[in-house]
DNA sequence: TCAATAGTGTCTCTTAGACACTATGAA
DNA sequence: TTCATAGTGTCTAAGAGACACTATTGA
């Protein structure tokens, strides 16, 4: 008998033990802006457990399946084929956050552009739109729909919401994350419009400005906008090279697997 | 027939479709100081696959078991019954991660004591310390035995190990996380010296204790080292109110299932 | 008195907020 | 020319690094 068998002879016979395992899901916030303030993409239950409240879009991770190819895909399905920003969050685990039976739920935040969002709208007529609010800094957030009506989440969707938006609070300013929720062009107003949207705050005009051109993510592109009926501003893209400037990645960080993660430093 | 079923009636019926489900695990990096660097705490795997490499502790999660639960489960076999500081980091689910079989595993950090260090080796013939060190800021990290000899981790463990010193790094100096490697009672330069060995970098002393004292989390004792033989320090606690000034909780934030989740808010 | 470290005063530099200013395009 | 917004110059305040200084203990 040799004292270590091979490691082909080993996985011929393991047995993966077979206890009863929780399923594994993903859920997603998909968040854009919608009238200067966050928005998030929900659809109304209409079975039990929860029936009439609004959850996340979500799915359950196939066997065969990365977690972060389940999020793509139940982004693709949700919200068509445009790339977007996407990246995971946290994982709740509670014993009971779901009726029916355990489910441990991966959650990720996906940034869509205004397009994107007006996109997955159209072609998802279950989605239906909700702003969202928080009172105060990591208190929890309120989900309205756009008529002013408050929308009451699913499960534990609303604290999900309220990881997301702190997430995209706290990395907005020391990541590329931002340009996620615009078009390819736009304006340094533009860009500060989104922030202000995010944070919930209004920021100073100048040095806001210093603070991005200094970052060295934008790049001017010398076209300006056109249709205004005032001064024109210039147009901006991110820049190709991240630039020695950015850096920071705070969050979990780039992913492991190859996910399609273009911002993250802090 | 009633338009909607009550809830209950559903419940009842409900028919949890099973499909094949990828096993939940929870991996636990077992951070602490040994001579002024970070150091964690691995098992060397006897047994395919990666024989011979160390690995993070870990287990699988019950069906019945809270996420969070299953960490401190581990975290309390490991390393007794000290409290410390847990905190989850990322969830890593690539299908090929373990050879035996799909397994996505949900990260924990936890931050010992030099005295619950010490304790999980006494506690825990199999542990073994390794020092981590990253050449770079989120560049990967190795990891030495205490005698100089590199260790190979198996799976994506280096990966994990990786993770968990960016999001250690990336929340010292805006939480109270680093509290969490001392003891009750710590001099400032203790807290420095923490920093240091966590950052890689020498700090200014002057700027860290203004820091340290403005952000309100600590809590002069009017008490003094002993045993030195020079000028003693005065020794300090954490602040019993987190006070105003300390906030910004960065990462994933204080976990939904009351978790021991002490600082957290960016 | 000396050695060694604790703890502080102060200067400078960087960065953000505030505010007022100039620039530019369309009506 | 006026209006509305783009874009900038500059002052001030807050905070960090640098450096030298004083304070306090045991040997």
């Amino acid at each position: 008998m040799n004292p270590i068998e091979s490691e082909a002879a080993f996985l011929a016979r393991y047995d993966p033990a077979d206890y009863a395992r929780p399923a594994i899901a993903v859920d997603l916030v998909l968040l854009g802006l919608s009238g200067g303030r966050p928005a998030i993409l929900l659809l109304k239950r209409d079975r039990h457990p929860h029936a009439g409240r609004h959850a996340l879009p979500g799915g359950f991770v196939g066997i065969d399946e990365p977690l972060d190819a389940a999020a793509a895909r139940v982004l693709r399905e949700k919200a068509g084929g445009a790339p977007a920003h996407l990246e995971q969050l946290y994982t709740f685990g509670a014993v009971e956050r779901d009726p029916r039976m355990r489910i441990v739920t991966v959650a990720y935040l996906a940034l869509l552009t205004e397009a994107a969002f007006a996109e997955a709208l159209a072609r998802a007529p279950a989605l239906q739109p909700g702003t969202v609010a928080a009172s105060s800094i990591d208190g929890p957030v309120t989900v309205h729909a756009l008529h002013g009506e408050a929308l009451a989440l699913a499960f534990d969707h609303a604290e999900i919401v309220a990881v997301a938006l702190r997430r995209l609070r706290g990395k907005l300013d020391y990541s590329e994350v931002g340009f996620a929720l615009l078009p390819e062009l736009f304006t340094l107003r533009q860009l500060q419009d989104v922030h202000e949207a995010i944070l919930g705050t209004r920021l100073n005009k100048p040095a806001f400005r210093r603070r991005m051109l200094d970052r060295g993510w934008l790049e001017p592109t010398g076209r300006f906008e056109t249709g205004t009926s005032y001064r024109p501003a210039e147009l901006y893209r991110p820049a190709r090279n991240p630039s020695p400037t950015a850096s920071t990645n705070s969050s979990p960080t780039s992913s492991p697997n190859s996910s399609p993660n273009p911002s993250q430093g802090d």
